[in-house]
DNA sequence: AAGAGCATGTAACCTGTTACATGATTAT
DNA sequence: ATAATCATGTAACAGGTTACATGCTCTT
């Protein structure tokens, strides 16, 4: 599923600008889905010329007029056929996890330091998800709900797992291949050679 | 971090060639991360070229040589020194996430199937890491445990919480909206136009 | 006889990211 | 004053996916 199927689901909510579904991106779906302006202002640009969603423009003092989009008819039945079509897909991608196998050629310190930002991340997540649901009336759609609690669950359940097993890893001690690491420093990207 | 480095961290732990590459992507680092030929046989290409392996040749009978690549000392230190760079990333991208927080424009017979099949491959993704891990011998490096241990957890998570909220979905009846759902179909992408 | 597995790769394509470009208003 | 927020977009680039191209061997 593309960024402009999504934009499209946004706006068979509600409708919106360009700025505006960037920061429904960044609260719905951050830990999810991720969109950045380069992609949501073409898409919403594809989106209005395939006749899916109008754009009226409400001129504003001193800044680029709001160019709000509207769904239409068209737009509503065509996302409803995305929604039909089948397994959608669940892919993670991550260095974390790539670093962690390789936890013996990392320096304990920066083990302990990534397990620990990693931690950090998964609760910060939790708790925007906690953050911006606490404000949803009861009557709030299940489909955000169900995503939410989702997220938050997963969330801790890396925390905890992180937590529960970490002493596993012990990683390289940082003094005992120092050449490797001087070399490694030298190698890196102009890094002044220094001791 | 790029497919490059991670064929490059593979390396490192022992020689190979890129089908023995491709096998182990899906064995190892099949819950976190992808690749396909088509990305590892340049990658391959582009860490000889810059002398971070070599390559050895050896014919086959009847089939193309296999080309095994070893790391070098450069590519040791180049490797070491990839891990040593902040900020791993850890990012999740779902369509299946994104259907549910759409729910209730998707109707109920296929909300259940989308369900269930989530939770059959969530299922498939702990039986693969418990299937390759049962071989592993008692003194297998503890990153790989940590990561095959952080995957089978996150999936059984996941599938605790689906099963235990999906009552909180419910989906369109699928009569409601026959109209839009015709329209939709003949939308979709050419099917002729019948009734 | 059919299909899976072994073994290599290329080329076009799709999609999204990053950096750039602009500039007023509002809050600290 | 400084920074954050509002508001638009483009263009070059990076990276990976998919389809294509080839062909023998081993298992069922």
């Amino acid at each position: 599923m593309d960024i402009k199927t999504l934009c499209l689901g946004l706006l068979s909510l509600d409708e919106a600008c360009g700025y505006d579904l960037k920061k429904k991106f960044e609260s719905l779906f951050k830990h999810f889905f991720a969109a950045g302006y380069g992609s949501i202002y073409p898409a919403l640009a594809d989106l209005a010329e395939a006749g899916l969603v109008d754009c009226r423009e409400v001129p504003q003092n001193g800044r680029p007029a709001r160019k709000v989009y509207a769904i239409t008819e068209a737009g509503r039945t065509f996302f409803q056929d995305s929604l039909s079509r089948a397994n959608p897909t669940h892919k993670l991608r991550s260095d974390f996890l790539v670093m962690m196998y390789f936890a013996d050629q990392v320096d304990t310190d920066r083990l302990q330091l990534l397990l620990d930002s990693r931690i950090g991340s998964f609760h910060d997540a939790a708790a925007h998800i906690e953050r911006i649901t606490e404000s949803w009336p009861s009557d709030s759609p299940a489909g955000a709900r169900f995503v939410a609690g989702f997220g938050k669950a997963m969330a801790e359940a890396a925390t905890r797992y992180i937590e529960e097993n970490r002493h596993m890893l012990k990683g390289q001690a940082k003094s005992q291949r120092p050449d490797v690491h001087r070399q490694a420093h030298r190698l890196a990207s102009g890094l002044e050679e220094r001791v």
